[in-house]
DNA sequence: CAAAAAGTTGACGTGCCGTCATCAATCTGA
DNA sequence: TCAGATTGATGACGGCACGTCAACTTTTTG
């Protein structure tokens, strides 16, 4: 008879403990921080909503802005692919615009879905905004792809880090707006970001040539 | 023989100790915040840097983060008048992007000019975001004098709210990468993001027409 | 000038911090 | 299969920052 093995079991006990229990700290710290505010929120709090000791905390992070920084990094995790996928099929500046303002907030309001549903504060409204280095990858990123899209029409000569930063800017103000309206409408938003970025580009080259 | 009044006098001894010690925790907590950064300091930190007691903090502020809110919000409180002389003086909608813009990025430079010269990180980029309920009614002005300038041309039915998180993160992050290039140049962000919000109004009211 | 009010001070009890010696569970390899 | 080695969880502990408060000093009031 042969056995089907459980990829999860693949790993040795061991193995597979560490990584519930770091999802659980993870987990714990999401609620609290939604329950309490993340500033409110200490370690003994983090740790006393899952069931382990406090000591263990600290095998997994140092501290709670690291907590912090790695429910935003997984969240960047998630998003990467996506946006890798519009990278391989955006055919020009506008598809890209678009598919890149699409992704970005239907992830958003994905993300936020459980939040929105029950009413809690969500993540991105906790009122603290970290940029992590892989949050800074992502903007790196953009701006290579803008770079290019914008470089085989003839327009490599912007500013490309101020068009990202506008766009990255754009994206995340009228993301918190978004997920305050009810119904939460990522395509209207996506529209509308991707329209005002396309003309102030072509507002720009305009100007400058 | 008549006697001038220094207006500092004008209060009693006791009013006036009162402002100077209050001023003189939070230019100590811009200073502990500046050379430590804001997650590492603590409150004995901030007080440690004034010669006043531990207990007398409390007499001022609940807290670190009551600190940096009012930091933030003495910011907004300069702010405000430039943006209402802008109000006053715009003539259109192009007047006013060029000129609230212009204030913003103006006003930021200032700020940091210090810290700019001196190569330390400046508070925009200390790593914290707040949304202080002063910056939330700064939102609500831009909003409305937006609506109005809108509403002069006839397009007072576009989306008034997204247009101003539009703007407002444009003004962010572009801000936050102005300060870090050398010269530090508010007239050349102005006109890129002026242009760009400006173009991206063309836009959505072609297309809504 | 004396009584009242305001405000500062720093010592104190409380609770969180991060560490670490101890122990239990898992893994290794013979 | 088992014994020794390794890994990692545990929670008690010393240290430190927290926020409070009774005592004290300075200013204001009448």
């Amino acid at each position: 008879m042969t056995v089907r093995v459980d990829p999860n079991l693949r790993m040795g006990k061991r193995a597979r403990a560490k990584e519930a229990n770091r999802r659980a700290i993870l987990e714990a710290a999401r609620v609290v921080f939604a329950r309490i505010g993340y500033e409110a929120t200490n370690i003994r709090d983090i740790i006393r909503e899952t069931n382990l000791a406090s000591g263990t905390f600290y095998n997994y992070f140092k501290s709670k802005e690291e907590v912090f920084e790695a429910i935003s990094n997984d969240s960047v995790k998630r998003f990467r692919p996506l946006l890798q996928k519009v990278r391989d099929e955006a055919q020009d500046l506008e598809s890209y615009l678009y598919a890149a303002f699409g992704a970005y907030f239907t992830f958003l309001a994905e993300e936020n879905d459980e939040a929105i549903q029950l009413g809690t504060p969500h993540m991105s409204l906790i009122g603290v905004r970290v940029d992590t280095p892989e949050m800074q990858t992502v903007s790196e990123e953009i701006a290579a792809d803008l770079e290019i899209a914008l470089d085989k029409i003839g327009l490599g000569h912007l500013d490309i880090v101020y068009i990202t930063a506008a766009a990255i800017g754009m994206a995340r103000e009228m993301g918190d707006q978004m997920l305050k309206r009810r119904p939460v409408d990522p395509e209207a938003t996506t529209k509308f970001a991707a329209k005002v970025t396309l003309a102030g580009i072509e507002a720009l080259a305009k100007s400058d040539r």
